[in-house]
DNA sequence: CATGAATGAGCATTCATTCAT
DNA sequence: CATGAATGAATGCTCATTCAT
């Protein structure tokens, strides 16, 4: 008598999430260049070896971490938008920058890896797969500005891109302490930016 | 009998200079993460060993390039701004992008080393210096919005480092692909947002 | 209730066979160092771990291939004799060249295994036995030249291993591509040496 | 004041030979497969990285050693001709078959490396050198057969190859062990394989 | 001041083999 | 019997740094 395949494949499953998981915290640890195979083996409580039984290569095991961490954006964008009544694009951009802010590694890895020129070797396929995740937020950010009035229908992505544009450079800026060292707050820059955005939808409207 | 000591330091001035050049050039080429000492050596013309007379470090190494980076970005912005007769805020933020995005590795260079709290190695005082750096690019960008009417001398600075952190997001974006494989443009998001700095300004004025 | 053990048996032999067969493919395929038991177990259909129900160590794979192979060859140069009126001698050394000519792995096999010092790990009666089938062939191809009236039936076998000697120098020469870089041609040498072998038997008979 | 370069550049050599030396050694003992770099640099007194200082890759090591191994060879070809006075092409081969007896590895080396389809990365160049220093050793011994009348000019080059054939099967068959498990003496065949070569002299001349 | 040989730790990856299930 | 996860040692190679010359 077999073993249930769906037990089999539930585990497999959960021993990847515990490398993943090993794989984050050494990232967030040393940086991505600084992780090694090893080190994050010995993390997950695994030798060398047995981490190519998850994953076949170094960078598929990056890709997936990168996959978990864009679903996981996605996820807590649009929980920050559903809380809110009104200002919904503005409470996205906000969920955009928590979401970075708060974790040691997850933007390092998204602009390392997610289709830069440098560390190629993903697939294509994942490549695609991976920047559609990214396309899904802006997308829902658009329509949170197309919803606030804050930009008709085909303008939203623009916008919405260029805000994102904003809150990433916040976060480059930050996260590489320059903005501290210009004598400059993060969350004093985001109130000016956001209100601005609003601002602007107020003169629109006046016209 | 001793050689004078200005000329002495002025030749070991000028040898770094070799080195860093030499370095700069293969940053562009292999990305940073792919020079190695060697191939810097090689290529400034001299053994691997000899570098270490000029460099204690290969970040010491670093930093000289990052500072010679920056000096260079500082007068092109300057430049850039001196050109032109209206908009300079403008002019100096295009000054901005245009810098980064024309040189393969600066940008990475800057953000990789500067400040940050992963590639340490950087000494206090050198940290300072290269923050100064920076700032002086900063506070030249907020004259000029001062100038052009945008901003009250007061806010010009947070104004600054605002719109300077939209230029650094959009090469973020744009060097790591992400721009492209969202369906943007780097020169028309450039466009748009320059051209939002003007229109709050007479949005300003109006009132 | 217990199966017939014949039967078992029977079917473990089959499985066997299986496995060996897939070696074999793998082992032309990649050649014999390149072949993991991994992709041996694959091709067969069975997963890594089942192979050492059936053979107990890589070598012992590698022994049964070889075994496999010389029983064929016997086969073979036997065939190839029985097909031929005249010179069998000629005809046998001929299928020999074909045998090993045609099959990618099997020359490279028999000569890394087989009783060299270098990969032990066959037992001694086993090395016993691949000697006996190898001795085999050598029997047959002496009775040959002695049919032919090529030796006298004392000195037969000592030609035959001299003739095969040739043959296995041959293979080792076409197979390394050294004959070609002499710009030598393998048949060419193949016919004059055979009509070598029937000059000298008109000799002796003309004394 | 510098170091002559030429004692400088000897010092290198002697160096790569020490290195090669060792090679050899391990070679000898676990086979060519069977020889890892560390090993080597063990054996010759260096750390692993240090032998990478004198050879860019195993790969070019195993060339140095075999382009060593083919040089000797030929000497001692050309010298074991040398010493003769008649037989000449019959001493060759005789040269030819100590050489490669009295040397373990050797022979494995030739028949591995050199223009073999498996291990290739040799480069083109260094395939074609090696190539043609075997082809002066058979060109050597094309000579001899042509002096002693065995052959005539325009043959003596194929006798020359089979001739080699032979001998190199010989080889094969004693290294692996097999002629002795055959119950034949490799001595007694190459005296009856070399006094053939002659006999067929006589026969030729008295037609 | 410059050389370049040498170090030694580090890297991603492979693989025969074992063993709990 | 069969599975496939896990082991652990091994491999070729790279690289920042040191130091005798």
């Amino acid at each position: 008598m077999e073993v249930e395949p769906d037990r089999q494949e539930s585990v497999r499953l959960f021993k990847r999430r515990l490398i993943r998981d090993a794989a984050k915290r050494i990232f967030s640890e040393k940086g991505i260049g600084g992780a090694s195979v090893r080190e994050i083996a010995k993390a997950a409580g695994y030798t060398t070896g047995a981490i190519y039984t998850y994953f076949a290569t170094k960078e598929e095991l990056y890709a997936d971490v990168l996959r978990d961490s864009l679903d996981a954006l996605h996820d807590e964008v649009v929980a920050a938008t559903a809380a809110a009544t009104a200002d919904r694009a503005a409470a996205a951009l906000r969920g955009l920058w928590t979401f970075y802010d708060s974790r040691r590694s997850d933007f390092e890895l998204g602009f390392y890896l997610y289709g830069g020129a440098r560390p190629v070797g993903l697939t294509p396929e994942l490549n695609r797969e991976l920047n559609g995740l990214l396309d899904r937020v802006m997308d829902h950010i658009a329509g949170c500005l197309a919803d606030d009035g804050l930009a008709e229908p085909e303008h939203a992505h623009h916008l919405a891109v260029s805000a994102a544009t904003w809150v990433f450079g916040l976060l480059l800026m930050t996260k590489t302490g320059r903005l501290r060292s210009l004598g400059e707050d993060a969350e004093a820059q985001l109130d000016t930016y956001l209100s601005t955005l609003t601002t602007r939808n107020e003169t629109r409207k006046q016209r």
